[in-house]
DNA sequence: CTAGAATTTCAGTAATTCCTGAAACTTCAG
DNA sequence: CTGAAGTTTCAGGAATTACTGAAATTCTAG
């Protein structure tokens, strides 16, 4: 492996990470090079890097791309493929997610559904079925929820973000308004915890300014 | 395996995710088998329901326990320890991302302030930095959010999911607000994309009442 | 203290996953 | 068409991870 020592460094943290995450430790790699090249990179480029066969890198590439994190290029007047990630990090955030949904919450969530319209079949399967009601809604919750995040343009999103749990006081205003301009209104009240010293409106807070 | 037909899919389904999670199937399914139990299980009653040897329970209890993911009981006039998974799916849910800052994505922070101390030795070192700041601070943004996000109680939560992408609006009325009260104020304004026909401050939708 | 019940550790084996080189396949310039 | 460059597939060996039973350790009732 003949790196820039910095790459390197990211690389071999990407791999290892890549195992915790359920994916190998090749596709990690592979992944963290692309990410950090300033150029696409061909097939050879990469297994030459990383000192990994060709073919090994074909079946990363080829991973890679069932998880659409990589674009294709072709440069004129070479017939071989080059690899890039998308220049834009959440992109790449918002498709791991997108897929990680399909592949994985999506059956569980089927899975739940298929389970809950079952006959409990005793004591012990009527409890179960209720603990699998709560984890159903919940992740129905939160998956819809992403669903609306994943619609914000990335701006909008790092806005929000910026104002963590800021938003819980404006939500409070916001139910007040509610209330009072149509009294009796349909939803119940939301529970606030804490105390929310000042309504705090004004700009988000500066931390993280890049 | 001798469970119940509801609570034995629900656990074959969990083993498999666990794998996929890098987390091992023996633990994904005795995890699924706690929080489905109405009672708490001691070690030779999973074992038992599961067909795997005391010593993998023991081993699969340890790994939960070290994600703080079970609750420990001691019956009276019984030396066995019991097992349970919180009431709260939320409480889950939360321990679990917590957890998972702790191990990955704080060591991989830290690796990415380290790398962009450093001095770059050279053009792919430069543009390898670029790449790693973007990184740094979408994770940083990231799990300050969570951070603020953990503080709130799962009603309050619930209710900002359900909101999804009203909150936007509420967003770009409070931005309005804040500009004209404090006419010059510190922040830049926060780019809102969509075109947001009305501010919408009635109640908050209601699908999935559970 | 002691006995024995409960739990953990650990070394060896089983199972799984990863990786490679060789062969097959695809593509395209000539 | 042909042949060479590029890519993928695949069977088998390498490496890793999971699981087990036996032995060691911890715990507590008496």
């Amino acid at each position: 492996m003949n790196l820039a020592p910095l790459t390197q460094r990211f690389v071999l943290h990407f791999g290892e990470m890549g195992s915790r995450w359920g994916i190998n430790r090749t596709v990690g790699q592979i992944y963290a090079l692309l990410y950090v090249s300033p150029r696409a990179l061909n097939a050879d480029d990469i297994g030459d890097a990383l000192a990994f066969s060709r073919s090994n890198v074909s079946m990363g590439l080829k991973e890679l791309q069932s998880w659409n994190l990589v674009r294709l290029q072709h440069l004129p007047g070479d017939r071989r493929e080059y690899f890039q990630a998308p220049e834009d990090v959440w992109a790449i955030f918002r498709t791991l997610a997108e897929e990680r949904r399909k592949r994985e919450i999506d059956p569980t969530l089927s899975m739940l559904r298929d389970a809950l319209m079952e006959q409990p079949s005793g004591e012990d399967d009527i409890h179960a079925q209720a603990r699998m009601k709560q984890m159903h809604d919940l992740i129905e919750l939160m998956t819809g929820w992403m669903a609306d995040v994943q619609k914000m343009d990335s701006a909008t999103l790092v806005s929000l973000m910026k104002m963590g749990a800021k938003v819980q006081k404006l939500l409070e205003a916001k139910d007040r308004v509610a209330s009072t301009v149509k009294a009796g209104f349909k939803g119940r009240a939301l529970p606030i915890s804490a105390p929310a010293p000042k309504p705090a409106l004004t700009s988000s807070s500066d931390k993280n300014e890049s």
